[in-house]
DNA sequence: CAGTGGTCTAGACCACCGC
DNA sequence: CGGTGGTCTAGACCACTGG
């Protein structure tokens, strides 16, 4: 430990756990603790930052909630290594098998670099016209294609994927975001619609053109709250199924 | 109060929070605590179980995660009055004038008691057979039909509904279930499914005969954690749009 | 066994609300 | 102003994990 100073928040209009809150999330964000690793105990933290432990437990709490921490009982606190990948699965149910655990395979039809319509730049953060990598990509069951995605990714950040071997690439996209491009996907934000294929779109998916889709507008965030991915995806709507609880 | 002595958990394989949580969610369920009531403030209830006041605020912050209590600075802890009505526009982006803060109202087209199926039986807790109050419902916007329900109540409970003038029950039937049976509807599930209308279903709705739409299968849940109404929600698939995080 | 997070205590003071 | 929930302290002991 370096200092067992006692700096509080000095002047804020927050409470104190807030602040040490922030000071966790930069060395977070910064990659001074990296996803998938462990943060000091607790009672290092609290000592380190000159505060009693019960308020380090609240500052960690809160970045609990947020997504960014994972503590477990007798191991330690965890940085998330981001969202699961299957996450898409979640609105359907596609009968491949009995196989409900089977995890879908990935293809890459198409990889190109393009100008950002303006819709797109928005979304990601983007100058009207400049560049991004967009995929099209088509996730499979047993074989059976299920899912069509088109996604745009924004190109200075992504430049490690241009033009690499997309038949490397596995089946799972954020995990190789973050080894290739040291991006960590931490939050998203879904938008359901319903919709119809174009005859193209329904090729893809062995589908008639017209037929029923639901479509999922994709907005990816992440470790530091910045858009890093817009994703379409596009699901037979007949087996599209999604719980949620309200209170 | 009635005893400042300690009487911890005695034996459990839980917390002593985890405990409180129990008694403070009993004497809700039970009636103790009305719905919109406020309970006794955290220092005092600490001292009539004799407990600290750390451990009271852990009891109460599990329950106010469950939905069952809500916390406001300064005034007090209320028991929560049960969730919203207008909880299914959620789900839908009806471009009824310009007015997104419109209220639905709402119309009663039938009532009436008929025997469970035995699918309804099982999620309401009845036995095969026994008697449910059925209820279709059209829901609109500015006079324009927009969702169709058909509502399944089982019957003991809601006795006090049947046979009532449904034109004066409102436009929102949770408040009603809470006034006129006693009923707080705590917790909800819903499913989300694509699905066709038939004709009868699209001419209450002004829309054609196998004409897309969503089903949202719901099931509503009391403070207790009973099953307590099924409904089958109707709408325009093309309305449909519903926004969710991921974490 | 040592190290971690989880629970619990018995206080203190602050921030907000309504009268 | 009194009462409420919100924050914070400086300890203690328990429960789980891993070597």
């Amino acid at each position: 430990m370096q200092n067992t100073a006692a700096p509080p928040p000095k002047v804020e209009g927050q409470s104190r756990y807030a602040w040490l809150a922030g000071m966790l999330r930069a060395r977070i964000t910064e990659g001074d603790w990296v996803p998938g690793a462990s943060i000091p105990a607790e009672t290092t933290l609290a000592k380190e930052h000159g505060v009693a432990l019960g308020t380090m437990r609240q500052a960690i709490a809160l970045l609990v909630t947020q997504g960014l921490l994972e503590r477990q009982h007798g191991r330690g606190t965890f940085v998330r290594a981001g969202i699961g990948g299957a996450t898409m699965l979640r609105f359907f149910r596609f009968r491949a098998g009995k196989d409900l655990s089977a995890s879908p395979t990935s293809e890459i039809l198409r990889s190109r670099s393009v100008k950002a319509s303006a819709a797109v730049a928005t979304t990601l953060g983007l100058q009207a016209g400049e560049e991004v990598l967009e995929l099209l990509r088509l996730r499979s069951l047993q074989g059976e294609p299920c899912l069509l995605e088109t996604i745009q990714l924004p190109l200075p950040l992504f430049a490690p994927l241009v033009g690499s071997d997309t038949s490397q690439w596995g089946d799972l996209l954020y995990p190789l975001f973050q080894q290739r491009c040291g991006v960590t996907v931490n939050r998203a934000e879904d938008v359901l619609r319903f919709g119809q294929l174009t005859k193209e779109q329904g090729r893809r998916l062995g589908l008639p053109a017209e037929h029923p889709c639901v479509q999922v507008e994709r907005r990816a965030f992440d470790l530091s709250g910045r858009c890093v991915e817009r994703r379409i995806t596009l699901g037979d709507a007949h087996a599209f199924q999604y719980t949620l609880n309200i209170h």
